[in-house]
DNA sequence: CTACCAGTAAACAAGG
DNA sequence: TCCTTGTTTACTGGTA
Protein backbone atom coordinates (compact mmCIF):
# COMPACT_ATOMS: atom_id res chain seq x y z
CA UNK A 1 0.00 0.00 0.00
CA UNK A 2 1.37 3.45 -0.61
CA UNK A 3 1.26 6.09 1.60
CA UNK A 4 -1.28 7.90 -0.49
CA UNK A 5 -3.69 4.88 0.15
CA UNK A 6 -3.32 6.32 4.00
CA UNK A 7 -6.27 8.39 3.77
CA UNK A 8 -7.88 4.68 2.87
CA UNK A 9 -6.83 3.36 5.87
CA UNK A 10 -8.52 3.97 9.54
CA UNK A 11 -5.86 6.24 9.99
CA UNK A 12 -7.86 9.17 10.51
CA UNK A 13 -10.42 8.10 12.66
CA UNK A 14 -7.65 6.45 14.38
CA UNK A 15 -5.91 9.50 15.18
CA UNK A 16 -8.64 10.68 17.21
CA UNK A 17 -9.29 7.41 18.45
CA UNK A 18 -5.66 7.62 20.03
CA UNK A 19 -6.11 11.14 21.03
CA UNK A 20 -8.83 10.43 23.32
CA UNK A 21 -6.32 7.09 24.82
CA UNK A 22 -4.34 9.33 25.15
CA UNK A 23 -6.18 11.72 27.17
CA UNK A 24 -8.37 9.01 28.85
CA UNK A 25 -4.76 7.38 29.57
CA UNK A 26 -3.21 10.10 31.59
CA UNK A 27 -1.26 8.81 34.37
CA UNK A 28 -3.20 9.46 37.68
CA UNK A 29 -0.16 12.25 38.38
CA UNK A 30 -0.31 13.07 34.76
CA UNK A 31 -2.76 15.69 36.14
CA UNK A 32 -0.34 16.75 38.79
CA UNK A 33 2.26 16.95 36.10
CA UNK A 34 0.06 19.18 34.04
CA UNK A 35 0.06 21.72 37.28
CA UNK A 36 3.04 23.53 37.71
CA UNK A 37 5.20 21.82 40.01
CA UNK A 38 7.60 24.31 40.81
CA UNK A 39 7.95 22.22 43.88
CA UNK A 40 9.53 20.01 42.26
CA UNK A 41 12.36 17.95 42.99
CA UNK A 42 15.65 19.82 43.61
CA UNK A 43 13.85 22.58 42.01
CA UNK A 44 16.66 24.61 43.36
CA UNK A 45 18.31 22.79 46.13
CA UNK A 46 22.10 22.89 46.00
CA UNK A 47 23.79 20.30 43.56
CA UNK A 48 25.22 18.38 45.79
CA UNK A 49 21.91 17.55 46.96
CA UNK A 50 20.53 16.50 44.42
CA UNK A 51 21.57 13.02 45.10
CA UNK A 52 21.02 12.73 48.19
CA UNK A 53 18.00 14.46 48.29
CA UNK A 54 14.91 11.94 48.35
CA UNK A 55 12.73 14.09 46.68
CA UNK A 56 14.00 13.46 43.08
CA UNK A 57 14.06 9.77 44.35
CA UNK A 58 10.46 9.62 45.19
CA UNK A 59 9.80 11.96 42.34
CA UNK A 60 11.85 9.11 39.98
CA UNK A 61 9.76 6.96 41.84
CA UNK A 62 6.23 8.01 41.46
CA UNK A 63 7.79 8.67 37.81
CA UNK A 64 8.67 4.98 37.29
CA UNK A 65 5.50 4.03 39.19
CA UNK A 66 3.39 4.67 36.84
CA UNK A 67 5.55 3.65 34.55
CA UNK A 68 4.62 0.10 35.70
CA UNK A 69 1.18 1.34 36.39
CA UNK A 70 1.41 2.64 32.93
CA UNK A 71 1.74 -0.82 31.71
CA UNK A 72 -0.89 -1.54 34.09
CA UNK A 73 -3.73 -1.17 32.16
CA UNK A 74 -3.13 2.04 30.59
CA UNK A 75 -2.64 2.99 27.17
CA UNK A 76 0.77 4.02 27.54
CA UNK A 77 3.12 1.56 27.02
CA UNK A 78 7.07 1.55 26.77
CA UNK A 79 8.42 3.18 29.70
CA UNK A 80 10.18 5.42 27.84
CA UNK A 81 7.15 6.62 26.26
CA UNK A 82 5.33 6.54 29.16
CA UNK A 83 7.65 9.39 30.75
CA UNK A 84 6.86 11.53 28.24
CA UNK A 85 3.36 10.89 28.11
CA UNK A 86 1.54 13.61 29.37
CA UNK A 87 -1.79 12.64 28.45
CA UNK A 88 -1.87 14.22 25.44
CA UNK A 89 -1.27 12.40 21.78
CA UNK A 90 1.99 13.58 22.68
CA UNK A 91 3.77 11.23 20.54
CA UNK A 92 3.74 12.38 16.88
CA UNK A 93 6.92 12.54 15.45
CA UNK A 94 8.02 12.79 18.98
CA UNK A 95 8.06 9.57 19.40
CA UNK A 96 11.87 9.55 18.20
CA UNK A 97 11.69 13.31 17.79
CA UNK A 98 14.11 14.66 19.98
CA UNK A 99 15.57 17.80 20.40
CA UNK A 100 18.72 16.21 18.70
CA UNK A 101 16.42 14.85 15.67
CA UNK A 102 15.87 17.47 13.79
CA UNK A 103 14.13 16.10 10.99
CA UNK A 104 10.92 14.13 11.62
CA UNK A 105 11.12 12.39 8.26
CA UNK A 106 14.23 10.76 9.08
CA UNK A 107 14.36 7.02 9.71
CA UNK A 108 13.43 6.21 12.88
CA UNK A 109 15.90 5.32 15.08
CA UNK A 110 13.89 1.65 16.22
CA UNK A 111 13.90 -1.20 14.80
CA UNK A 112 10.60 -2.44 13.29
CA UNK A 113 10.14 -4.72 16.32
CA UNK A 114 10.50 -2.24 18.57
CA UNK A 115 8.45 -0.01 16.17
CA UNK A 116 5.44 -3.11 16.29
CA UNK A 117 5.94 -2.99 20.04
CA UNK A 118 5.33 0.47 20.45
CA UNK A 119 2.20 0.03 18.44
CA UNK A 120 0.66 -2.59 19.61
CA UNK A 121 1.79 -1.20 23.40
CA UNK A 122 0.13 1.72 22.79
CA UNK A 123 -3.10 0.38 22.33
CA UNK A 124 -5.65 0.04 24.82
CA UNK A 125 -5.57 -3.86 24.27
CA UNK A 126 -2.41 -4.60 23.91
CA UNK A 127 -3.39 -5.98 21.05
CA UNK A 128 -3.82 -4.34 17.46
CA UNK A 129 -4.31 -5.98 13.85
CA UNK A 130 -1.92 -5.04 11.29
CA UNK A 131 -3.21 -2.56 9.55
CA UNK A 132 -3.42 -0.09 13.12
CA UNK A 133 0.28 -0.77 12.99
CA UNK A 134 1.05 0.69 10.42
CA UNK A 135 -1.12 3.42 10.97
CA UNK A 136 0.42 3.84 14.49
CA UNK A 137 3.61 3.75 12.72
CA UNK A 138 2.69 6.17 9.98
CA UNK A 139 1.24 8.59 12.41
CA UNK A 140 4.39 8.58 14.33
CA UNK A 141 6.62 8.39 11.57
CA UNK A 142 6.00 10.15 9.06
CA UNK A 143 9.14 9.11 7.97
CA UNK A 144 6.85 5.81 6.58
CA UNK A 145 4.59 8.13 4.77
CA UNK A 146 7.39 9.05 2.27
CA UNK A 147 9.12 5.62 2.40
CA UNK A 148 8.72 3.03 -0.44
CA UNK A 149 5.98 0.96 0.62
CA UNK A 150 8.13 -2.23 1.62
CA UNK A 151 7.69 -1.13 5.21
CA UNK A 152 4.47 -2.34 5.34
CA UNK A 153 6.34 -5.69 4.24
CA UNK A 154 9.23 -5.66 6.85
CA UNK A 155 6.35 -5.19 9.40
CA UNK A 156 4.36 -8.25 8.62
CA UNK A 157 7.24 -10.05 7.91
CA UNK A 158 8.55 -8.58 11.45
CA UNK A 159 5.14 -9.89 13.13
CA UNK A 160 5.52 -13.26 11.50
CA UNK A 161 8.60 -13.91 12.57
CA UNK A 162 9.02 -12.09 15.92
CA UNK A 163 8.82 -14.47 18.22
CA UNK A 164 7.86 -11.43 20.35
CA UNK A 165 4.67 -10.98 18.73
CA UNK A 166 1.41 -13.23 18.92
CA UNK A 167 -1.31 -13.20 16.22
CA UNK A 168 -4.39 -13.46 17.95
CA UNK A 169 -7.69 -14.59 16.28
CA UNK A 170 -10.09 -12.19 16.37
CA UNK A 171 -13.39 -14.30 16.42
CA UNK A 172 -14.29 -17.72 16.80
CA UNK A 173 -13.84 -20.28 14.40
CA UNK A 174 -11.29 -17.83 12.08
CA UNK A 175 -7.98 -19.84 12.02
CA UNK A 176 -6.27 -17.93 9.31
CA UNK A 177 -9.01 -15.10 8.72
CA UNK A 178 -8.16 -11.69 7.28
CA UNK A 179 -6.67 -9.29 9.74
CA UNK A 180 -5.82 -11.12 12.81
CA UNK A 181 -4.75 -8.88 15.78
CA UNK A 182 -0.80 -9.42 17.03
CA UNK A 183 0.14 -8.70 20.46
CA UNK A 184 3.44 -8.65 22.01
CA UNK A 185 4.40 -12.04 24.19
CA UNK A 186 4.60 -10.42 27.35
CA UNK A 187 7.30 -13.04 28.41
CA UNK A 188 9.01 -11.26 25.62
CA UNK A 189 8.19 -7.77 26.43
CA UNK A 190 11.10 -7.07 29.24
CA UNK A 191 13.10 -7.83 26.49
CA UNK A 192 11.85 -5.48 24.77
CA UNK A 193 11.57 -2.88 26.77
CA UNK A 194 14.97 -3.30 27.49
CA UNK A 195 15.76 -3.36 23.87
CA UNK A 196 14.10 -0.05 23.72
CA UNK A 197 16.01 1.74 26.43
CA UNK A 198 19.17 0.59 24.49
CA UNK A 199 18.72 1.04 21.83
CA UNK A 200 18.81 4.87 21.28
CA UNK A 201 22.46 4.06 23.31
CA UNK A 202 23.79 1.05 21.05
CA UNK A 203 22.89 3.20 17.99
CA UNK A 204 25.45 5.62 16.60
CA UNK A 205 22.44 7.38 14.57
CA UNK A 206 19.89 7.40 17.19
CA UNK A 207 20.30 9.86 20.14
CA UNK A 208 16.63 10.12 20.63
CA UNK A 209 16.74 8.22 23.97
CA UNK A 210 20.31 9.60 24.96
CA UNK A 211 21.23 10.67 28.43
CA UNK A 212 19.79 14.16 27.38
CA UNK A 213 17.11 12.79 25.86
CA UNK A 214 15.91 10.94 28.72
CA UNK A 215 16.33 13.89 30.95
CA UNK A 216 14.23 16.03 28.75
CA UNK A 217 12.08 13.43 28.92
CA UNK A 218 12.29 13.16 32.58
CA UNK A 219 11.73 16.95 32.75
CA UNK A 220 8.45 16.89 30.91
CA UNK A 221 7.75 14.43 33.59
CA UNK A 222 7.83 16.73 36.42
CA UNK A 223 11.82 15.83 37.09
CA UNK A 224 12.66 19.11 36.08
CA UNK A 225 16.36 19.50 37.56
CA UNK A 226 18.57 16.23 36.81
CA UNK A 227 22.16 16.31 36.43
CA UNK A 228 23.43 13.06 34.25
CA UNK A 229 23.74 11.51 37.75
CA UNK A 230 20.37 12.15 38.30
CA UNK A 231 19.50 10.72 34.69
CA UNK A 232 21.78 7.54 35.64
CA UNK A 233 20.15 6.97 38.41
CA UNK A 234 16.77 7.39 37.04
CA UNK A 235 17.86 4.81 34.24
CA UNK A 236 18.77 2.48 37.13
CA UNK A 237 15.28 3.22 38.50
CA UNK A 238 14.06 2.13 34.90
CA UNK A 239 15.86 -0.91 35.06
CA UNK A 240 15.19 -1.61 38.47
CA UNK A 241 12.01 -0.98 37.77
CA UNK A 242 11.97 -3.23 34.62
CA UNK A 243 13.48 -5.99 37.11
CA UNK A 244 10.65 -6.47 39.35
CA UNK A 245 8.44 -6.24 36.85
CA UNK A 246 10.26 -9.43 35.89
CA UNK A 247 9.94 -10.90 39.62
CA UNK A 248 6.35 -10.35 39.44
CA UNK A 249 6.19 -11.62 35.85
CA UNK A 250 5.77 -15.61 36.89
CA UNK A 251 7.23 -16.10 33.62
CA UNK A 252 10.49 -15.70 34.91
CA UNK A 253 13.40 -16.46 32.88
CA UNK A 254 12.96 -13.71 30.45
CA UNK A 255 15.67 -14.51 27.83
CA UNK A 256 18.25 -12.15 26.87
CA UNK A 257 16.80 -10.20 23.99
CA UNK A 258 19.39 -11.11 22.00
CA UNK A 259 18.27 -15.22 22.84
CA UNK A 260 14.73 -13.83 22.49
CA UNK A 261 14.76 -12.14 18.93
CA UNK A 262 16.91 -14.63 17.86
CA UNK A 263 14.74 -17.49 18.07
CA UNK A 264 12.27 -15.62 15.94
CA UNK A 265 14.40 -16.39 12.65
CA UNK A 266 13.97 -19.59 13.83
CA UNK A 267 11.50 -19.57 10.86
CA UNK A 268 9.69 -22.28 12.46
CA UNK A 269 6.41 -22.06 14.45
CA UNK A 270 5.92 -19.03 15.95
CA UNK A 271 3.44 -20.04 18.34
CA UNK A 272 5.20 -23.38 19.71
CA UNK A 273 6.10 -21.31 22.85
CA UNK A 274 3.94 -21.87 26.21
CA UNK A 275 0.93 -23.77 26.66
CA UNK A 276 -2.49 -22.06 27.46
CA UNK A 277 -2.38 -24.38 30.34
CA UNK A 278 1.00 -22.88 31.12
CA UNK A 279 -0.48 -19.72 30.25
CA UNK A 280 -3.12 -20.16 32.42
CA UNK A 281 -1.10 -20.92 35.55
CA UNK A 282 1.16 -18.13 34.94
CA UNK A 283 -1.88 -15.69 35.31
CA UNK A 284 -1.91 -13.70 38.31
CA UNK A 285 -4.96 -11.95 39.76
CA UNK A 286 -3.28 -8.85 39.51
CA UNK A 287 -4.70 -7.66 36.69
CA UNK A 288 -7.19 -5.58 34.94
CA UNK A 289 -6.88 -2.69 35.65
CA UNK A 290 -8.38 -1.86 32.35
CA UNK A 291 -12.23 -2.73 32.40
CA UNK A 292 -11.66 -1.67 28.63
CA UNK A 293 -13.68 -4.43 27.43
CA UNK A 294 -11.83 -6.03 24.64
CA UNK A 295 -11.32 -8.92 26.32
CA UNK A 296 -14.21 -10.10 23.95
CA UNK A 297 -11.21 -11.73 21.89
CA UNK A 298 -12.45 -15.04 20.97
CA UNK A 299 -11.78 -16.76 24.11
CA UNK A 300 -11.56 -20.20 22.32
CA UNK A 301 -8.28 -18.94 20.87
CA UNK A 302 -5.40 -20.50 23.03
CA UNK A 303 -3.36 -17.67 21.47
CA UNK A 304 -5.96 -15.29 22.67
CA UNK A 305 -5.96 -16.57 26.44
CA UNK A 306 -2.55 -16.39 26.39
CA UNK A 307 -2.24 -12.53 25.47
CA UNK A 308 -4.78 -11.81 27.83
CA UNK A 309 -3.85 -13.55 30.84
CA UNK A 310 -0.44 -13.14 30.53
CA UNK A 311 -0.68 -9.23 28.95
CA UNK A 312 -2.12 -8.91 32.73
CA UNK A 313 0.18 -11.01 34.53
CA UNK A 314 3.71 -9.22 32.92
CA UNK A 315 2.12 -5.56 32.73
CA UNK A 316 -0.96 -5.31 35.19
CA UNK A 317 -2.33 -4.96 31.80
CA UNK A 318 -5.07 -3.56 29.94
CA UNK A 319 -7.16 -6.87 29.47
CA UNK A 320 -10.35 -7.06 31.54
CA UNK A 321 -9.27 -10.49 33.31
CA UNK A 322 -13.29 -10.40 34.32
CA UNK A 323 -13.70 -11.03 30.91
CA UNK A 324 -10.87 -12.21 29.61
CA UNK A 325 -11.03 -16.23 29.85
CA UNK A 326 -15.16 -15.67 29.23
CA UNK A 327 -15.91 -17.18 26.45
CA UNK A 328 -17.11 -15.57 23.68
CA UNK A 329 -20.25 -16.96 22.97
CA UNK A 330 -21.41 -16.05 27.09
CA UNK A 331 -20.05 -12.85 26.71
CA UNK A 332 -23.17 -11.03 25.89
CA UNK A 333 -22.89 -9.65 22.65
CA UNK A 334 -22.86 -5.79 23.37
CA UNK A 335 -20.03 -5.91 21.62
CA UNK A 336 -20.48 -7.39 18.32
CA UNK A 337 -19.56 -10.66 17.16
CA UNK A 338 -15.95 -9.53 16.71
CA UNK A 339 -14.01 -9.85 19.47
CA UNK A 340 -11.71 -7.35 18.18
CA UNK A 341 -12.34 -4.04 19.29
CA UNK A 342 -10.86 -0.93 17.88
CA UNK A 343 -11.01 2.72 19.55
CA UNK A 344 -13.96 3.48 18.37
CA UNK A 345 -15.92 0.28 19.89
CA UNK A 346 -14.35 1.53 23.08
CA UNK A 347 -13.74 5.01 23.15
CA UNK A 348 -17.37 5.94 25.04
CA UNK A 349 -17.03 3.11 27.59
CA UNK A 350 -13.47 3.61 28.75
CA UNK A 351 -11.93 6.46 30.56
CA UNK A 352 -10.98 3.21 32.08
CA UNK A 353 -7.74 4.15 30.59
CA UNK A 354 -7.72 7.10 32.39
CA UNK A 355 -8.33 4.74 35.05
CA UNK A 356 -5.02 4.93 37.06
CA UNK A 357 -5.02 2.32 38.86
CA UNK A 358 -5.06 3.20 41.98
CA UNK A 359 -8.05 5.48 41.54
CA UNK A 360 -11.30 3.15 41.45
CA UNK A 361 -12.45 3.24 38.40
CA UNK A 362 -16.28 3.90 38.28
CA UNK A 363 -17.81 3.23 35.42
CA UNK A 364 -21.21 1.26 34.28
CA UNK A 365 -20.01 -2.26 33.35
CA UNK A 366 -16.37 -2.24 34.52
CA UNK A 367 -16.99 -0.81 37.63
CA UNK A 368 -19.72 -3.25 38.31
CA UNK A 369 -17.94 -6.42 37.86
CA UNK A 370 -14.96 -4.33 38.44
CA UNK A 371 -15.04 -4.36 42.42
CA UNK A 372 -13.50 -7.60 43.35
CA UNK A 373 -11.08 -7.46 40.57
CA UNK A 374 -10.15 -3.87 41.14
CA UNK A 375 -8.72 -4.94 45.00
CA UNK A 376 -6.11 -7.02 43.72
CA UNK A 377 -4.17 -4.96 41.38
CA UNK A 378 -4.69 -2.23 44.28
CA UNK A 379 -3.13 -4.47 46.28
CA UNK A 380 -0.47 -5.66 43.71
CA UNK A 381 0.18 -1.55 43.18
CA UNK A 382 0.46 -1.61 46.42
CA UNK A 383 3.10 -4.07 46.49
CA UNK A 384 5.10 -3.05 43.70
CA UNK A 385 5.08 0.98 45.55
CA UNK A 386 6.65 -0.87 48.49
CA UNK A 387 9.08 -2.15 46.10
CA UNK A 388 9.78 0.68 44.74
CA UNK A 389 10.19 2.60 47.78
CA UNK A 390 12.89 -0.55 48.78
CA UNK A 391 14.29 0.08 45.38
CA UNK A 392 14.52 3.76 45.98
CA UNK A 393 16.15 3.25 49.22
CA UNK A 394 18.85 0.97 47.86
CA UNK A 395 19.44 3.21 45.07
CA UNK A 396 19.77 6.81 47.44
CA UNK A 397 22.17 4.20 49.14
CA UNK A 398 24.07 3.94 46.13
CA UNK A 399 23.46 7.28 45.08
CA UNK A 400 25.03 8.39 48.03
CA UNK A 401 27.67 5.74 47.55
CA UNK A 402 28.41 7.37 44.15
CA UNK A 403 28.16 11.01 45.85
CA UNK A 404 31.03 10.31 48.55
CA UNK A 405 33.09 8.18 45.67
CA UNK A 406 32.42 12.16 43.86
CA UNK A 407 33.98 14.11 46.47
CA UNK A 408 36.58 11.61 47.76
CA UNK A 409 37.96 11.79 43.89
CA UNK A 410 37.64 15.39 43.53
CA UNK A 411 39.38 15.67 47.11
CA UNK A 412 42.10 13.33 45.56
CA UNK A 413 42.18 15.44 42.47
CA UNK A 414 42.34 18.90 44.56
CA UNK A 415 45.16 17.36 46.85
CA UNK A 416 47.41 15.66 43.94
CA UNK A 417 46.77 19.11 41.96
CA UNK A 418 48.19 20.59 45.14
CA UNK A 419 51.11 17.76 45.41
CA UNK A 420 52.40 19.18 41.77
CA UNK A 421 52.14 22.26 42.59
CA UNK A 422 54.26 22.49 45.52
C1' DC B 1 36.67 -13.75 7.95
C1' DT B 2 32.66 -15.28 10.05
C1' DA B 3 28.37 -15.24 12.36
C1' DC B 4 24.53 -12.88 13.56
C1' DC B 5 21.01 -9.57 13.05
C1' DA B 6 17.97 -6.26 10.81
C1' DG B 7 16.03 -4.80 6.75
C1' DT B 8 14.27 -5.57 2.17
C1' DA B 9 12.25 -7.85 -1.74
C1' DA B 10 9.59 -11.21 -3.54
C1' DA B 11 6.73 -15.30 -4.16
C1' DC B 12 2.88 -17.51 -2.69
C1' DA B 13 -1.47 -18.79 -0.35
C1' DA B 14 -5.70 -17.67 1.85
C1' DG B 15 -9.44 -14.84 2.66
C1' DG B 16 -12.54 -10.67 2.18
C1' DT C 1 -10.46 -9.97 -9.72
C1' DC C 2 -8.14 -7.17 -6.67
C1' DC C 3 -6.48 -6.19 -2.28
C1' DT C 4 -4.99 -7.35 2.29
C1' DT C 5 -2.92 -10.34 5.35
C1' DG C 6 0.32 -13.81 6.63
C1' DT C 7 4.22 -16.96 5.76
C1' DT C 8 8.40 -18.15 3.92
C1' DT C 9 12.74 -17.77 1.48
C1' DA C 10 16.60 -15.35 -0.15
C1' DC C 11 19.59 -11.73 -0.21
C1' DT C 12 22.20 -7.57 1.45
C1' DG C 13 24.54 -4.54 4.62
C1' DG C 14 26.15 -3.51 9.20
C1' DT C 15 28.33 -4.94 13.25
C1' DA C 16 30.82 -7.53 16.77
Amino acid sequence: MTPDKRAETPGAEKVAGLSQIYKMGSLPEAGDAARPKATLVGSDSADDDELTNLNWLHESSNLLTNLRLGSAGLPVVSPLYDIEGDGMPSFGPLCYQSPEKPSATAKPPYSFSLLIYMAIEHSPNKCLPVKEIYSWILDRFPYFATAPTGWKNSVRHNLSLNKCFQKVERSHGKVNGKGSLWCVDPEYKPNLMQALKKQPFSSPQSASLSPHYLSSVLQQSQVQTLKESDIDAATAMILLNTSIEQEILECEKPLPLKTSLQKKRSYGSAFSAPSAVQLQESHSPASSIDPKADHTYSASSVATQRCASRASTSSLSSVDEGDEFTPKSSHGGSEGSEGFHSEEDTEDEDDPLGDSGYAPHAHGDSALKGQPGKKMPRQSCHEIDEELKEAAGSLLHLAGIRTCLGSLISTAKAQSQKHREK
